[in-house]
DNA sequence: CCATCTTTGTGCACGCGTTCACAAAGACAT
DNA sequence: ATGTCTTTGTGAACGCGTGCACAAAGATGG
């Protein structure tokens, strides 16, 4: 069987770099805000700034659009906000699904920076049938049943994926074979897809973890002391008086 | 720069490199679920294929650990688990504070993925008087005025901003001036800090453009017609129109 | 003890992404 | 029109990450 493939080298054509691609939100923030703040023009140094980056790495990337600069000013905001969001393909409506409306879910659902952007939470969908008909921001929750029918009439490509992560593979594999051909998964698990399917992951804890190790590395830094290979006993976590309220586990990891 | 006193580039630890690190948790997760299947050893084609990386890459991720592995039998599940979680640091137990108790907030502090990984939710801080005292996955939301004292009673130096994006900034100079030296941010901004402080982001509508884009290549590989040619202003900033002017993390109904 | 087989650990080559540095291009003043 | 000044766009060098391919290491069986 094909095991399907997170990342795929897509159309090696004339395309855009994918690291590209993924600054290309940032830029159009940056840009939205000067935009609102009724700001004609703005130099690669600025913007750049504003975005956290590199000034001729912006001006790599915005070069792959082509030349929307005019040299001796800089760039038209009005003029890239929409050339970024045509090419991000955000001058269309995306209606997207919610699976698995939990705390996350829920948040999700709530999250304003979806719809200001083209994207429309055409559906909620929980497997809990007592969820079934209850409204959350706005939206009600219908059942897993009822999955491929949704998809289908809304015209669905784009799916969300925040169940716990033993339900996620199923519910990936039944949002592709009802048509969805984008995933963003928040469960922390690894989702098998065929070619031609584009999954990201956006793990909570992973993000944490690598934070941890920077942290540790500046401990050790400090205390300047080689660490052993053996096990630094730290600060016992003492009593921990048992579970402060029984956490509903949206993920267990 | 400004408190700028540790001079490394925050990279260069003891040689692993940072792709490394950030797949460290996912072999350990793994890892964690072969350990939970009492499964004893693991060859790096099968952890490869449960991580969803190559095997040749584990191996080499694995080598800048160390030698761990048995040529002819593979790796020590517990030992590679005890190995990884030591250079990740989570053998020690991470004191983290979650400011902004929004859905997104809440849904954190409700997270599994935490808790069972070393990180202890020491606090949640929210800056709506309303919230104080009201528990969140059972602990009691603290009121911002108290965001020094809280983070030095627990000696925290893992922050997480959960707040709209207005707060951010504001939240994290906080943060970091009374001691924390690492940031998970959630708020749709990008975040200054002085040097020696790690940042890392998650940005929920930027992975959901980036979807978008491949999505639109997808589709425009067949019929490269359909630019609808509308107007370019067609975004409508929902509501809350901060100086920032861009969407809040997450907006409490 | 030796032969064979499995799997690790890694040298090497390649491609992508980043950054520097600068020529070209256009605005603006005179 | 011409010179000057600002800023873009990009060629080129460099470094990092990835994946191949294989030798070394150890287990296993006779």
């Amino acid at each position: 069987m094909a095991t399907g493939r997170t990342h795929r080298p897509a159309t090696r054509s004339r395309g855009i770099p994918e690291a590209t691609v993924a600054r290309l939100p940032l830029y159009l923030r940056a840009l939205t805000a000067l935009s609102e703040r009724s700001v004609p023009t703005v130099s690669s140094e600025e913007l750049a700034a504003a975005a956290g980056v590199n000034s001729a790495k912006l001006r790599k990337d915005f070069s792959y659009l082509g030349s929307y600069g005019t040299r001796g000013v800089g760039y038209d905001v009005e003029y890239l906000v929409y050339q970024i969001s045509r090419e991000l393909g955000l001058t269309q409506d995306w209606p997207v699904v919610i699976v698995g409306i939990g705390n996350l879910g829920a948040a999700l659902a709530n999250y304003g920076g979806f719809a200001s952007r083209g994207f429309r939470v055409a559906a909620l969908i929980d497997a809990d049938p007592a969820m079934a008909g209850k409204p959350v921001a706005g939206i009600p929750v219908q059942h897993t049943d009822d999955l491929e029918k949704i998809i289908q009439d809304n015209g669905v490509s784009i799916g969300v994926i925040a169940t716990p992560a033993g339900a996620a593979q199923q519910v990936c594999d039944r949002l592709v074979a009802a048509g969805v051909t984008s995933i963003l998964n928040f469960a922390p698990t690894v989702l098998t897809v065929p070619d031609g399917v584009d999954v990201r992951k956006v793990d909570l804890s992973i993000e944490l973890q690598i934070l941890a190790f920077h942290e540790q590395r500046k401990a050790g830094e400090e205390t300047a002391a080689g660490d052993g290979a053996l096990p630094a006993t730290t600060r016992d976590a003492s009593a921990d008086q048992g579970p402060d309220g029984d956490v509903p586990a949206v993920m267990p990891a």
